[in-house]
DNA sequence: TATTGTTATACTCTATAACTATA
DNA sequence: TATAGTTATAGAGTATAACAATA
């Protein structure tokens, strides 16, 4: 008995894969003119409204390692957007909270995620955008994925 | 009036991006096993069962740039799973096709896919599985995302 | 010795733009 | 000159693993 190769099309993680990547390159052409990469986004919008957190706590809820998360705060503090904070009671320790630039520019930006996402699920009922948010957010939830401020 | 930034996990784009991301890295280790990446992988699939076609033709057909494809096509021919024919009427063109390797390791290949197909969407059901996929794939029409084997 | 953050290194993915050979 | 494919270069995104400073 030969079973054909199911057909590509037919993989949601295809089909995941390629809405996925044209929404995140259209948020990313958006982001562009503020300087600022989806990445950085993330972890801004992750900071956003939260006590100083240190990077090593801010790796595994973003679920990055932490040299990634050095890479990242690297480029934000160069852009003024992300301060690092000592510890003064842990030479080692330290705490990562947006400059007051670095807050200011959250709201513009979810107003871009937010003007994104509108352009790029239009054609999509009410309904069906529900459905899907919530076919996702189960998903997320039942592989474990790390969501942002959980804990 | 003040606008509170949306919440971030509200986004249907930020969902899909940890849904995505999730389902291709769990694909790709699996992929590791052969020595493929995922994108080689979409590649092979594109060109399976296929008659030879042209670098560029591939190119827009995977919503690529040509010189993407020569990477992607150069660690192929290396790996033995690619084979890049010269045209004998025009000394600049030439098309690609999988190898007889290659070709078999299609159906291997795919029947990974459905393996994570499998175990990353187990909890859905039958039902929410037909609808993502619908969803996905009126969206990737309606925003004119390159379908693999369309024209 | 264990922990925190950094650095060195490496690789994939992809783009842009310049380049080569051929038409 | 236009076209097909390649190459050079670059940068994002990430990982692993070694390292420095501090506890």
């Amino acid at each position: 008995m030969i079973t054909p190769p199911s057909d590509l099309t037919d993989h949601l993680g295809y089909r995941l894969r390629q809405v996925s990547n044209h929404v995140s390159h259209a948020f990313a052409r958006k982001l562009a003119d503020r300087q600022v990469t989806v990445a950085e986004w993330v972890l801004m919008r992750t900071l956003h409204n939260q006590d100083p957190i240190a990077p090593s706590q801010l790796a595994s809820r973003m679920g990055l390692t932490r040299g990634a998360i050095t890479r990242l705060a690297d480029r934000l503090v160069e852009k003024a957007l992300l301060a690092r904070l000592a510890n003064p009671d842990d030479g080692r320790a330290q705490t990562l909270c947006l400059t007051e630039r670095g807050a200011a520019f959250v709201p513009q930006m979810a107003a871009l995620a937010d003007q994104n996402e509108a352009e790029c699920f239009a054609h999509l009922s009410a309904d069906d955008r529900a459905v899907l948010l919530r076919i996702l957010t189960e998903t997320v939830d039942r592989l474990g994925l790390r969501a942002p401020p959980v804990d």
